[in-house]
DNA sequence: ATATTCTCCATAAAACTCCATGAGAGTATG
DNA sequence: CATACTCTCATGGAGTTTTATGGAGAATAT
C-alpha cells in the first residue's frame, strides 16, 4: 500500500503552481490515483490532501453514518469544499486560490506526509503546530509499542 | 524472522553516502524490505531505523485510532519526519541532511542492532550511551522474561 | 479580446547508476 | 601448512537521470 512519509518544501510560483514531491507521486501510482483531491482541514488552517482510494473510503464512511445526523452533515461539507486536481507532465498541480488563502500560503508550500495521506501548510504555521505536538506527545510521554498483530499501542 | 544484531561502524561521505551492513541487508531482506524507514529518534540524538514493512503497521495502527483525535496527530509527527530510503545496487543509503544534522554525524556512523530494528549514531555519542546504559543495568540487575508469543519482555 | 489554464521547453541541483579499488575472510591446492 | 585464489563488502569517483522550478507560447473560456 502507497504511503505518504515525510516533509517536503515547494515554492508556490505566481500561477499557484507546485510540485508535488516525488515520493507522493509515487504514492498516489500505486493507489492507481490520477489525480489528488484537496479539501480544507477541518481543525488547522491547512489543507489535507488524499489520493482516490482514500476518498472513496471517507465517502464510504460518512455513508455509513446517519444520513441526517449533525455528524454526517459535518462531514459532508468536506467533500463540498473539495477539489479533485490533475497532476500536469511536470508533476504539479495549480492551487486553487482559495486553498491558497484559507492554508495562507506565500510562496512556499509545505507537504506533510501523515500516512495515508498528507496536509500542505504555510511553513512556519506547520513548525508551531509540529512543535506543539512534540510538546504534548512529550508531556503523555508517547511511545510506540508495536504488539505482535500489528496493532500499535500508546501507553 | 528478521533480526539486526551486532554494531557497525561505516563511514559517510561527503554526498551523504553510507553503507548498510550487510548483516542488516540480509535481515531486510527476510522482511521483504526493499528499503527502509528512518526517523529521528524521541529520546535520543540518533536515528532510527526499520524495514518498510514495520512502517505499515505502525500506518495502520494510526489509522485504527480516531482519525482527529490527539493521539493520532502526535503519532502522525512520526511519519512526517520519517524518510523511506531505498537501498541501492551497491548497498548504501543516502542520509538526508537532516538526519545528519540531528544525529550530529561528521563523517562515521555506527549502526547498532536491536532486533526488530536497529539506530544510527554518531559514534562517541554511542559509546557514551552504551556506558550509560550498562552501569544502570549493572545497578538495577536486568532480568529477561520469554515470552511464548515471541514477544519479550525485560522486567 | 482578455484573462486564465494547459503544454512544452530549459536549467540547475539533487538523486541514482555504474564502475573501480582495496581490505579481509574464507577456501583451495600444491 | 603456507601460499595463492576467490568472494564479499565497504568505499570512492564519474556519469546519467530525475526533480523542482521558471518562463514562453498555445488553447480555452468569459
Amino acid at each position: 500500500m502507497a504511503v505518504f512519509l515525510s516533509t517536503f518544501e515547494n515554492k508556490v510560483d505566481r500561477k499557484g503552481r507546485v510540485s508535488i514531491p516525488a515520493s507522493f507521486r509515487g504514492a498516489l501510482e500505486q493507489e492507481k490515483s490520477t489525480g489528488i483531491i484537496l479539501y480544507p482541514s477541518f481543525k488547522h488552517a491547512c489543507i489535507e490532501g488524499n489520493g482516490d482510494e482514500r476518498i472513496q473510503e471517507i465517502v464510504n464512511s460518512i455513508d455509513a453514518l446517519d444520513v441526517f445526523s449533525d455528524e454526517a452533515e459535518n462531514l459532508q461539507t468536506i467533500l463540498a469544499d473539495a477539489r479533485q486536481l490533475a497532476i500536469d507532465s511536470d508533476g504539479r498541480i495549480i492551487l486553487p486560490s482559495e486553498f491558497i488563502e484559507y492554508a495562507q500560503l506565500d510562496g512556499v508550500a509545505t507537504f506533510v506526509g501523515l500516512g495515508k495521506g498528507f496536509q500542505i501548510w504555510e511553513p512556519r504555521t506547520f513548525m508551531e503546530h509540529r512543535a506543539k505536538n512534540r510538546e504534548r506527545a512529550r508531556k503523555q510521554g508517547a511511545t510506540l509499542r508495536i504488539v505482535s498483530s500489528g496493532k500499535t499501542v500508546v501507553t
